[in-house]
DNA sequence: CATCCTTATCGAAGCGCTTCGCGGAAGCGC
DNA sequence: GCGCTTCCGCGAAGCGCTTCGATAAGGATG
C-alpha cells in the first residue's frame, strides 16, 4: 500500500532544474539542451520516477483514455466482439492509452451521454453501429469524437472502419462459381435486421444477388435470427424448397452451427454434396466448427485496431482519415469443393 | 467541441456557499443542513454540473478506476472471458466504477508492474491465475491491491472468486450414474496443464476419480488440447480404447466441439448410445453446441461481479470477503439420457 | 450572563502536472 | 562594441477537486 512515488518536483530538485524544465523535457513541447536533458533523465532514472496520468490529464484537458461503447445483447457479439476489442486494445496501449469499456446498448444513448459528459475518457469507439444510430450524436453533444465500427447512413467526415461485405460475398460467391456450382444458397442474418435496413444485412443481401445474377447462377436466400438453431431450421427449409441446391453462403456466425446439422439431418455431406461458405466469420468462431471451415475472415482485429488510429488523428487534430471498408480474406478449409451433379431427390 | 462544463467552483458560488460547502454536500464527509443542501443541489441541476472524475482522483488518490488484466493467449478464453467481463463490467458501472482493460500474459508481471505503477487504477481484477501467479506479487509491490478470478496456491487473505470444480464434476457423474451410466469417459484440458499443476485441471481431475470411485463407477480420462480438433481425437482414441463407454464428461470448452464430431465418425449417437456432459462451460459456447448440450453452466458474470464486490470491499478499508469456490448448475437438456446397454463393438 | 459544546460553514493548502510569459545568456552581423 | 535574434530555462498560475483546521452562531449549562 503506502508506496510513495517520486513527483517530478522532486526530479526537478535532484538535476537542479525547474519543474517546467523537467515537464519539458518529457513531453518535448519545448526544446531543452542536451546536457539538462542527460540530467533530467539520470534523476528520473534514480528516482524510479512515474508521471502521473490523473495529474497530467487534469492540467492537460487529455485523459489518454479511449472508451469503447459496445451493445450488451447478450451473445452472439461475443467472438466478433472479442477480435475486435482486442485489435483496439493492442492499438490504444501502444499509443500509450488505456481502453475503457461502456457496455451500453444502442437502445440507451442517455447512458452515453451520461457517460460522455463525465468527460472520463478523450474519444469514443462506437461499436456496431446501425444506420440512424443515436449513439453518435450523444457522444458529439458532449463534445468528444467518436469513431465508428460499422458505419452510419452518412458517416460525415468521422472516423468510420467497416467490413467490406460486397467484397466478401462476391469472393465467396466466386469461389464458388469457379468449383462448378451454379445453384448457391445464402442464409442472411436476421430478417429484422433486413427489414431495418441494418446495413451488414443489407449490402450483404444485394452483393449476393447481383454476384449470382452477374454469373448467371441461381441464388436462393434466406435471412435467419443469430442462432444455431434459427439457422438449423432456415437450412432445413432451403433443402426442403430447393433440394438441387450445391453450396450454402452464411453470414451469420451463430446460425453457421446450424446449418451444419441441418444438412447432416438431410443426409447431405460436406463439401461432397453441399458446399459451405462462411462470410464476415470471426476465426475463432470458425475454429469452433466442425470441419475445418472455409471462410472469409472478418478482418476483426484490424477494424479494431484503424478506429483506434483514426480516432487518435482526430483527437491530435489531424484530418480524419477517409472511412474504409476492410475486405475479408478468403480462407480456402475443408467444407468447400467442386459442385457434384446431384438429382434433386 | 469545446463543450464548457461547469465546475464546482460556479455551483458554490451560484448557490451562494463555499467551494467546500459543495463537495461535503457531494461526499457527505460532513454534515450539511437540509437547507443548504437543497440549494447547492438545485444549483447543480440548474447548471448541469458533472464532478470531474479526473480532479477528483487527483485529489483524493483514488482513480475510481478497476483494471481487468487478462492473459491474451489467443482464443478459447473468448467465451469465458466475455461472460466474466460482462459481470464484472456491470458490478463496476453499478459501484460508479470505470473498468479497464489490461491485457498482460500471465508471461509478462513485468508490464503488469508498469501498468500498476501508473496508478490508473485502484485495484486489479486477475483473471486465470495461476497457482503461483507472478502477477500478483506484481501488481501488490506497486501498491495496488488485487482479486483472483481464479486462486493461486495461496491466497491468503486475497479476495479469490473460484469455480468449485469438485461440484461441478460430482454433479456431472451424479446426472449420469442417476441414468445408469456406469462407464464414464473424461475429457479433461490439456495434459501441459495438468503437468504445470494448474489448478482447474488437477482438480477436475481428482474429482472425476473420486466421483466414479466412490460410485463404483469405471472412469477413463484423458487429457486434451483445447480445440476442436484435439477433441476430437482424444474422444476418438477414448472410444478406441473403450468402446463401452456409455457417456463423456467434457471440461474443456473447444475441445466439446471436436467430441461431438468424433461420436458421429465413430456411428454413436447422442444421447442415444453416448450421453455427453459439459463441465463449467459457458452458456455462450453451449448455445452454439449442435444439440441443446447438457451442462454445468460456468458462473460467468458471477465470478466477475463478486470479484469487483470483493475488491471494492478492500478498497474501502473493510475486510476481504472470504474465497468462494462458485457451483456450476445442471442445465439439462438434449444431449444426456439414460444408458442403454451396449455391445462393445 | 459568562462558559463550553455543537454544528454548519468557510478559507486555504494542496494533489502532480501543463503551459504561458519572461528574461538572461549567448551568438550574429555590421 | 551595439542592437538583435535565438535558445534555454525559470516562475507562477492554473486544472477542478478533497480535506483539514479554524470560525461563527447558537444552545445548553451553571
Amino acid at each position: 500500500m503506502g508506496v510513495t512515488v517520486a513527483t517530478m518536483q522532486d526530479v526537478a530538485q535532484r538535476a537542479g532544474v525547474s519543474l517546467s524544465t523537467v515537464s519539458y523535457t518529457l513531453t518535448g513541447k519545448r526544446p531543452v539542451a542536451p546536457a539538462t536533458r542527460a540530467r533530467v533523465e539520470q534523476a528520473m532514472a534514480e528516482l524510479e520516477f512515474r508521471r502521473s496520468p490523473v495529474a497530467r490529464a487534469l492540467a492537460s484537458r487529455r485523459t489518454h483514455v479511449l472508451a469503447l461503447a459496445y451493445p450488451v445483447f447478450g451473445v452472439s457479439l461475443g467472438a466478433t466482439l472479442n477480435e475486435i476489442v482486442r485489435g483496439a486494445v493492442e492499438a490504444a496501449r501502444e499509443a500509450q492509452y488505456e481502453l475503457v469499456l461502456w457496455p451500453v446498448s444502442s437502445g440507451e444513448p442517455g447512458l452515453l451521454r451520461e457517460l460522455a459528459e463525465q468527460r472520463t475518457a478523450d474519444g469514443v469507439l462506437l461499436m456496431e453501429v446501425s444506420l440512424d444510430d443515436p449513439r453518435i450524436e450523444a457522444v458529439e453533444s458532449a463534445g468528444l469524437a467518436c469513431a465508428l465500427i460499422g458505419r452510419s447512413a452518412d458517416p460525415g467526415d468521422r472516423v468510420w472502419v467497416d467490413i467490406d461485405f460486397e467484397q466478401a460475398i462476391e469472393a465467396a460467391v466466386e469461389h464458388l462459381a469457379s468449383q462448378g456450382h451454379s445453384r448457391i444458397a445464402f442464409v442472411n442474418r436476421a430478417q429484422a435486421e433486413l427489414d431495418a435496413g441494418y446495413g451488414p444485412a443489407v449490402r450483404a443481401q444485394w452483393a449476393f444477388d447481383a454476384a449470382t445474377a452477374r454469373r448467371g447462377l441461381v441464388g436462393y436466400s434466406t435471412a435467419s435470427d443469430v442462432t444455431p438453431s434459427a439457422g438449423r431450421r432456415a437450412t432445413s427449409a432451403l433443402l426442403a424448397a430447393h433440394p438441387d441446391l450445391t453450396a450454402v453462403v452464411v453470414m451469420n456466425e451463430l446460425a453457421l452451427f446450424g446449418v451444419s446439422a441441418a444438412l447432416r439431418e438431410a443426409g447431405r455431406t460436406v463439401p461432397g454434396d453441399v458446399s459451405v461458405v462462411g462470410v464476415a466469420i470471426s476465426g475463432e468462431i470458425s475454429e469452433m466448427y466442425d470441419h475445418p471451415l472455409t471462410y472469409l475472415a472478418a478482418p476483426g482485429p484490424d477494424q479494431g485496431r484503424r478506429a483506434v488510429h483514426g480516432l487518435l488523428e482526430v483527437l491530435d487534430g489531424r484530418p480524419a482519415p477517409a472511412g474504409v471498408n476492410l475486405p475479408c480474406t478468403l480462407q480456402v478449409r475443408e467444407t468447400s469443393g467442386p459442385a457434384t451433379r446431384l438429382d434433386p431427390r
